[in-house]
DNA sequence: CGCAAAGATGCGGGGCGCGCATGTTTCTTG
DNA sequence: CAAGAAACATGCGCGCCCCGCATCTTTGCG
C-alpha cells in the first residue's frame, strides 16, 4: 500500500472516529458536518468525498468490523463451519476488540452516550445496512466452504443473515442490560442457538 | 374508529402508495416530495406531517406487513410456536397478500422497477429499520407465549430477529432469481431451517 | 349552535449532499 | 530527475429536504 492509500485510510478513520466521538458527546443533531471536518482539519467538502452522509461516517467502524468477520471466516477454513463462525465473530466483536483503539476518560458517561447514539433512528438504519453489506461477503465466504451457489442456494445467505441477526441481538442485549452481561458470552450463546435450532428454548 | 382517524389512515396509505409507485416508475431521486404530495392532492408540508422522510413513506407498507406478523402471531396462541410463526409470516408475505391491493399494468416492468428501488441504499436502511421495529413487537409476542422476560432473556429477541432475517433473505432471493421462485416456498424453507438449526445444511 | 381539539397549509431557515471548476500533492515514465 | 498524468483537497453554488412556527379550516362534542 502506497503513501497515498495509507493517508486516505487514516483520514477516513479519523473522520469516522471524530464523527462517533462528537455524536456520543453531544448527540447527533448537535453535530454538524462542519464540526467533524474541523476536528480532523479538513474541508467540509472533503468530508463528503469520504462519506456520503454523516450516518455513514459514524457507522464506518461498525461496517469495518462486520466485514472483518467475513475476512476472519475465510482464514479459518480448517475448522468446522460454526466453530469458525463463532471464532470469527468473537475476534471482531469480543470485549478486547472494542476498546482497544481509543481509550475514553469517563467510561460510564461514554456508554450512556453510546446508548443514545444507537437509539437514533437514522443511525439504526445505517447500522443495519452496514450489516447487510457485510452479509453478502459472509454469504460468499460460507458458499466457498460448503460449495454452495450464491445464485441458486438459499443456505449461504440464510447463514449469513442469521449470524448477523445473532450479533445484532447480542449487542442490543449487551447495551440493554445494566450491569452489562459480558458480550462474548452473549455472542457465543446466540450463535449456538442459531446453529442448533431455535425450536427448543 | 372515528371519521377523523379513518381519513388520516387513508391519506397516509395514499401518500405511501404514491411514493412507491412514483419511485418504481422513475427512480428515487427523480421523485420529489412535491410530486408525491401533488399525486395525492395534498400540500408538501402535509407530507411531512405524515412521514418524516421520503424513505419512511416508501417503506410504510413494508413496516405495516412486518407489524402484521406480530399481530397474527398473537392471534394464534393455540398452535406450536413455529407453526404459528410460519403461518403468520405466510399470511402477510404470501403471494396473494402482495398484489391484492393495487393491480399494475405491466408486471415485468414493475418488477424491474422494484428491483431498482430495493437496491437504493437509503431505502435498504429504512427497510431494515422497519423490520427492526417490528422485531420488538414479535419478540414481545414470543415472550408472551413462552413466558420469557424481555429484559433478561435472549431467546425472544433471538427468535424475532432470526425470523426477520429469514423473511428478508427469502424476499431477497425471490427478487434475485429469474424466473422467480415462489415466495411462499422460500419463506417456509427459510423458517424451517431457522427452527431446526443451520448447522446441518 | 358554538367551542375546543386536531389537522392542513404557507413561510422561512438551517443543513445537507453533490456537481463542477480549480489548485495542489503524489505517482509514473522517459 | 524532470515533467506530465492521475488522484486528491478545496471553494462555490444549487436544489432539495426536513422541521418549527403561525394561521386558517375542519371535525367532534355538549
Amino acid at each position: 500500500m502506497g503513501l497515498r492509500e495509507r493517508k486516505k485510510a487514516e483520514t477516513r478513520a479519523a473522520l469516522s472516529w471524530a464523527a462517533v466521538r462528537l455524536t456520543v458527546e453531544r448527540g447527533l443533531d448537535n453535530v454538524k458536518v462542519e464540526d467533524i471536518a474541523d476536528a480532523v482539519g479538513v474541508s467540509p467538502r472533503t468530508f463528503n468525498n469520504y462519506f456520503s452522509s454523516k450516518a455513514e461516517a459514524i457507522v464506518f467502524r461498525h461496517l469495518d468490523r462486520c466485514m472483518g468477520v467475513a475476512e476472519a471466516l475465510r482464514e479459518r477454513s480448517a475448522e468446522p463451519l460454526w466453530d469458525a463462525i463463532t471464532h470469527a465473530v468473537l475476534t471482531r466483536f469480543g470485549p478486547d476488540a472494542q476498546s482497544a483503539a481509543h481509550p475514553v476518560a469517563d467510561a460510564a458517561q461514554w456508554t450512556a452516550g453510546v446508548r443514545v447514539m444507537v437509539a437514533e433512528p437514522a443511525l439504526r438504519g445505517e447500522m443495519l445496512r452496514a450489516g447487510a453489506i457485510a452479509e453478502a461477503e459472509i454469504a460468499a465466504a460460507v458458499a466457498e466452504r460448503t460449495g454452495g451457489d450464491l445464485d441458486h442456494d438459499l443456505y449461504p445467505h440464510l447463514v449469513a443473515s442469521a449470524v448477523m441477526a445473532a450479533v445484532n441481538t447480542a449487542i442490543a442485549h449487551h447495551l440493554r442490560t445494566d450491569p452489562p452481561v459480558p458480550v462474548d458470552r452473549l455472542l457465543t450463546d446466540a450463535l449456538a442457538h442459531i446453529a442448533a435450532g431455535l425450536s427448543t428454548p
